[in-house]
RNA sequence: GGGGUCUUAGCUCAGCUGGGAGAGCAUCUGCCUUACAAGCAGAGGGUCACAGGUUCGAGCCCUGUAGGCCCCACCA
């Protein structure tokens, strides 16, 4: 046994910790070893971050609340596997690489394809397990060995698998529809990838002039007056009194030489605007599918990058430009009508924030109809559970009003998509390999497409693609379907929907049970942390100056699942102090077991106060128990803390002291085991959140085992619920806390001691006292205790305390203080007053004894016996005083 | 436009199936008591947003109101 620092220094022992779990390869987890030995597996498959991310606080907490998951189910003794790796992230990494290219000089383009993969290749290669470490640096205990990558082998046959399926079952199409365009990131996205923002803008009121009536003009309203140069309709209502006699006629396109037709379609709202749309079927989802009814012309008027690709005068100008120029050439020719302030939603780019430009462009989609029924079903039938649950609703709401997915992405970093075309004829031929001959003329030169899949794709199959999937790996019998899925509540449309109905249609079962949402990690006034704000804290920041375990504590404290919380500096140094007061807790431990080395106690040698924090430790764990598959993990620890910090370090250490520094002392070696074992299991309850800590004092307290971590996780015991002892001991809390509140109060420093008279009739009460006389010396400042019937002995200079049963009398001659002391019991009087004016009022209330449950009834009869009682004796004590 | 969620002590937040309002920080008062001053002992502080309803009983369930936050949505 080593003695230890007087202060927990986390540095001192992390790193060493976390190789020595590394080498002892206790994160491993084994098919073959859990079958063998009858275990239950438990996994958790842990979101592939970014290969070009950087740990950030939201990291740390979903990987803290899965750590504490896994390692709880470890040691109950599951085969626990929490799956990691990394996710090639397309677009993100891209960027970066395009980026570093640039600052070398290199332009994507002119490395090609191949050559720009190649260094692609090489920028995951030296960036890409950065993350990874630093996940190390966590404590998470993770599987490393089985650590994966969205690009790699597996996973990339399994995308292909697929593809190639969902494709022959028709669930995967190419088409031109109209889609999400990025202009800056030059690519399509999906639905899920637009984010909608209010902007203020405009109204352009225009007129369109009516073709062959001199004079008449149809007034159209837009937010965006480019767009006009795509137009190949106006539409009204087809119930608009106004406009009856339009539809049909041509319209004289204002800038153009073309003449558009005016249409009747119900999409038009009679109400807005003024009851004239322009349609643009090839820039506005709308317009598309009113141009779809209609037959109208789809005219692309933009090229890739939003700049203006009709020929003429606008040509080559940026769309906003063009606007500009086109709002000036229509007042110029006297066509517009007004402009009105206008606040609309515009969809821009996640990633980059620019505006999307909606497209016709032919790309790859996945038919959402079938597949997400399943999906929904499996919320409806309980097989899927959201916790908190009213994320369901969230999910359910997205899956009812899914449209078919954007999958293909004109990237270069991503799963090519397998489709070939033949050079000769054009058939199209979905195979997981370039097929050697077209199945339709025979050729033999074919050429892949150039877009890549989504970066979702590949990540909606994690579940499985990790466990060797398509293939019947022995992981995938015994670990799958998976478990529990932490994740945020930013995701859950992005992968958490995608993952469930992939996961249903590939292998038939829904890819894990419980989705764990957790919410964000705000700074300390409640704004997002985020690197253009510089308001972030960085995780590894924290780890280095508190420690990993202050670091995952304080993301845990105080969180319920699904909601935000703030991170501050002050709420680590609470966690800081904690883990100090273990480590102190354990150091006192450790300080005195020497006095008794090999302690080893029976029940039957234990005193009160043992037996009482051993019956505490004990609901504690049934507790705490109960709490993680509830998946409460913040109202666990905060149990933890509170008996770690309160019940065994400011009462029961307090209170075993004089059994250890007395060498007479019988009961020492009871003393000394019953702080190691209920040390030594509430460090058990504590390692799931903070496994550093507790692994060193752990390995320092014990030699039979070798790590906490798989230490068996301890199980509530009948024969260790004392409720005898429990009620004693609180009852003597009570006197203690009566006695230091009043010495307080009458300002009595803790160096004067005095003379302690505890009166009582009641002998349970009496016998309590009789064997807790030392209590009161060292917690109460007695000097003397005196135990008796009647007040014989006791002057009336003395100060008295009213507690169930008994009187405390205390003398303290000078320092009394007759007025004083009425004002105290008066104030106690009028509390009890109270009291039991609201027992009475329950117990006097018919429909309350008729209707309560019995045992609720009896609880208040028992408190109104108590408060009678107390009652009683303070007024017989007012009495005498008054006297 | 639809949906969700929040409103609890000065601040930040817990509060499990309804049964006498909690924590951390901050504040005030004493203590360097041989594990810990990153500590110990004590204290003050809340009509649980508001209004109704259900119930013997509501911070918790239902309805409405006000305010905040979030998500979804094709009103040009």
């Amino acid at each position: 046994m080593k003695e230890l620092e007087k202060t927990y220094n986390p540095a001192d022992i992390e790193e060493r910790l976390y190789q020595k779990w590394l080498d002892g390869h206790y994160f491993h987890a084994d098919a073959e070893r859990g079958k063998r030995e009858g275990k239950k597996p438990f996994t958790i498959v842990m979101p592939p971050p970014n290969i070009t991310g950087q740990l950030h606080m939201g990291h740390a907490l979903d990987n803290t609340m899965q750590d504490i998951l896994i390692r709880y189910k470890r040691m109950q003794g599951y085969e626990a596997l929490w799956q990691p790796g990394t996710d090639h992230a397309a677009i993100a990494t891209e960027v970066k690489v395009i980026d570093k290219l640039k600052s070398e000089g290199i332009d994507k383009q002119d490395l090609g394809r191949e050559g720009f993969l190649k260094k692609a290749w090489e920028w995951k290669e030296e960036y890409g397990s950065r993350i990874v470490k630093q996940l190390h640096k966590l404590g998470s205990s993770a599987d490393w060995d089985r650590e994966r990558f969205t690009m790699d082998e597996g996973c990339s046959k399994a995308v292909l698998e697929v593809f190639t399926r969902l494709y022959e079952k028709g669930y995967i199409y190419k088409g031109s529809r109209i889609i999400n365009w990025c202009p800056v990131c030059q690519t399509s996205i999906s639905d899920a990838e637009v984010e909608h923002k209010e902007q203020d803008g405009f109204f352009w009121h225009i007129n369109y002039p009516i073709v062959g009536e001199e004079g008449r003009f149809v007034e159209i309203a837009t937010t965006r007056p480019e767009t006009m140069l795509g137009d190949t309709a106006v539409a009204v209502n087809p119930d608009d009194e106004r406009y009856q006699d339009l539809v049909g006629k041509m319209l004289k396109l204002p800038l153009t030489d073309r003449e558009i037709p005016v249409i009747a379609d119900a999409y038009v709202d009679k109400e807005f605007g003024t009851g004239c749309v322009k349609i643009t079927p090839a820039h506005d989802p709308n317009d598309f599918e009113v141009g779809k009814r209609h037959n109208l012309p789809e005219i692309c008027m933009m090229h890739d990058d939003a700049t203006i690709s009709v020929p003429g005068k606008y040509f080559g100008m940026d769309r906003y430009e063009a606007r500009k120029a086109i709002v000036e050439d229509l007042k110029a020719q006297g066509l517009l009508v007004k402009v009105v302030p206008h606040s609309h939603n515009v969809g821009t780019h996640d990633r980059c924030g620019t505006t999307v430009e909606p497209m016709v462009k032919p790309q790859w989609f996945v038919r959402m109809d079938e597949m997400a029924k399943p999906a929904i079903e499996a919320l409806k039938s309980g097989q899927l559970k959201f916790v908190p649950e009213s994320f369901g609703k969230t999910y359910l709401h997205w899956l009812e009003g899914i449209r078919d997915w954007c999958i293909s992405r004109q990237l270069w970093w991503g799963h090519r998509i397998p489709a070939y075309y033949c050079q000769d004829c054009g058939e199209m031929v979905v195979a997981k390999e370039m097929p050697a001959v077209c199945p339709k003329c025979g050729g033999t030169h074919f050429k892949q497409d150039e877009d890549t899949l989504d970066t979702w794709f590949s990540s909606a199959l994690w579940p499985f693609s990790t466990l060797g999937w398509p293939e019947d790996t022995p992981e995938m019998e015994y670990f799958y379907p998976t478990d529990v899925l932490v994740t945020g509540y930013d995701i859950i449309f992005f992968w958490v929907i995608r993952m469930v109905f992939s996961g249903i249609e590939q292998t038939g079962k829904v890819p894990f049970h419980t989705v764990l949402i957790h919410g964000l990690v705000r700074d300390s006034q409640g704004r997002k942390m985020s690197k253009s704000l510089g308001n972030g804290i960085d995780p590894l920041e924290v780890i280095d100056k508190y420690g990993a375990d202050a670091l995952r504590m304080t993301l845990m404290t105080g969180n319920a699942p699904g909601n935000d919380m703030r991170f501050y500096w002050e709420r680590v140094e609470a966690s800081r102090n904690f883990a100090n007061k273990v480590w102190n807790a354990s150091r006192f431990i450790m300080m005195n077991i020497e006095k008794a080395p090999d302690a080893q106690a029976e029940l039957s040698d234990l005193t009160m106060a043992d037996k009482w924090i051993l019956s505490k430790v004990n609901t504690l764990t049934r507790e705490v128990t109960e709490n993680l598959d509830k998946y409460e993990l913040g109202i666990a620890l905060q149990k933890v803390y509170d008996f770690v910090w309160e019940e065994f370090c400011d009462w029961y250490i307090e209170m075993v002291k004089p059994r250890l520094w007395n060498d007479e002392d019988t009961t020492k070696a009871a003393a000394v085991w019953t702080l190691k074992t209920v040390l030594l299991q509430a460090l058990k309850l504590l390692h799931p959140y903070m496994p550093f800590i507790t692994e060193e004092i752990f390995c320092n307290l014990q030699d039979q085992e070798e790590t906490i971590m798989v230490s068996q996780w301890p199980k509530y015991r009948e024969d260790w619920a004392f409720v005898q002892e429990e009620k004693a001991v609180e009852t003597i809390k009570e006197a203690v806390r009566a006695i230091r509140n009043v010495r307080t109060t009458m300002n009595v420093p803790p160096s004067r001691k005095a003379k302690v008279y505890v009166v009582t009739e009641n002998e349970e009460v009496e016998t309590i006292f009789r064997n807790s006389k030392v209590f009161f010396a060292t917690l109460g400042y007695a000097s003397e205790v005196e135990i008796q019937r009647d007040k014989t002995g006791i002057g009336e200079d003395a100060v008295s305390l009213v507690i169930p049963h008994a009187n405390i009398y205390i003398p303290f001659a000078d320092l009394v203080d007759i007025e004083k002391e009425l004002e105290r019991l008066r104030k106690e009087e009028k509390r009890l007053n109270g009291e039991l004016a609201r027992v009475n009022g329950m117990l006097n209330n018919e429909k309350f004894v008729s209707k309560a449950p019995a045992a609720k009834i009896e609880e208040e009869k028992a408190k109104r016996e108590k408060y009678t009682q107390m009652m009683a004796q303070v007024k017989e004590r007012l009495a005498q005083l008054e006297k």
